[in-house]
DNA sequence: GTCTATATAATGATAGAC
DNA sequence: GTCTATCATTATATAGAC
């Protein structure tokens, strides 16, 4: 949708190079000087064009929220499960922001956090979407639910080296991303478990253990 | 079960130092005298004990894979598995090993690799035996399956950050894993929707459009 | 806007005394 | 085993020419 490297102002062309490293080496394992390089400038110019190196590294944050929130319009929904989306069918040409997106989520700053409450309010809308159509089974812990669902759909994100060496080095992302979906939704849809003895068995040893003191007395 | 930080070696205390602080800032972000300081003994010391930075962090690494395979005895079995439950049940004390070893699998080192394949061998293991015995439901995609669930109960590690600040940051996470208990083994058991709709639909658009090629010919 | 040259500080690592 | 002192390198950032 954006960039190919040619049509960029220099400014651009630093921040998209810092993003990928950045993104791939981490902020601290990466260099004005590697930046510079691999920008084909010099290391003054990158200071020039963005005053220091954390500044530059904000810059990139805002660039990429900027992507995540606004890349489609402004119409509210599911903004950032949408680009995540869009990004993850086409990783060879956004690999960069996902690596970038996944640095952001584990460092856990501002930019991480944001997209992190982002994600888990548009999980939750969805949840509570399929609720109320009777899509979607209702939940003792709605709040809690949503954080796992959400986190699960981080997780291939998060470890997708793991998960690439796994599956084979020459796997394609989209492959990978098409043959989890059935076992996913069967996940979703059957659970593990035959039965809810293990459930069960659960809530009888949370009945038995003591709660953690609340202002709440009853059972 | 170790350390209490009086009865160490020298070595071994620059060792945990190295653990804490590359565990929670990364190995790029410490700097050798960071480590020195924290263990209280000059940096030529630390070179000195371990030869390098470098070797310093394969030292962490070595102590780590050896805590959480062979802290217990060695009894073949869910070792990672086991040795996880412990540190999270006793975060307060192992939170440095946690920090540390999220850091391993994200990086995707040789000690991070070799944690995460234990631990999906063994995530596999118990599910083969789960469906054996009839307690769990057969798969199409056992493989698949069972990385997803590997995946699935190593995102709230990577993602502890994201977590406490989603459920509070005075959460202990004692509190924290017995909340997540019910509403996983829920989605675990029951799933999350209601009907196998979305699983059906997905079955038949993955019908439609044309699988990966593969030496196999038929539907 | 972009560069070269450089100031200043921090880094990993060494030498050698004790 | 542990230190102080120091080296060589690299880091971020600045100054000033073009």
């Amino acid at each position: 949708m954006r960039s190919a490297s040619g049509d960029l102002t220099t400014a651009a062309r630093i921040r998209d190079r810092a993003i990928e490293l950045f993104g791939s080496r981490g902020y601290a394992a990466t260099s004005i000087r590697d930046i510079a390089r691999a920008a084909e400038v010099s290391p003054a110019l990158v200071i020039h064009h963005f005053g220091s190196k954390e500044e530059l590294r904000r810059a990139c944050d805002e660039y990429l929220i900027g992507s995540v929130f606004d890349e489609k319009d402004r119409t509210r929904g599911p903004q950032v499960g949408a680009a995540m989306r869009e990004w993850l069918a086409d990783v060879d040409r956004f690999r960069p922001y996902v690596d970038y997106l996944a640095a952001m989520l584990q460092e856990g700053g501002d930019a991480g956090n944001q997209v992190f409450d982002a994600l888990l309010h548009e999980t939750r809308e969805m949840i509570d979407a399929g609720v109320a159509d009777g899509s979607m089974r209702p939940s003792d812990d709605p709040e809690m639910r949503a954080l796992l669902v959400a986190l699960q759909a981080l997780a291939p994100l998060l470890l997708r080296a793991q998960l690439a060496r796994t599956l084979g080095a020459d796997v394609h992302e989209t492959a990978t991303a098409r043959r989890m979906t059935l076992p996913m939704l069967d996940l979703y849809t059957n659970g593990l478990y035959v039965d809810d003895r293990m459930l069960a068995a659960a809530r009888d040893a949370m009945a038995a253990t003591a709660p953690p003191p609340t202002d709440e007395g009853g059972a």
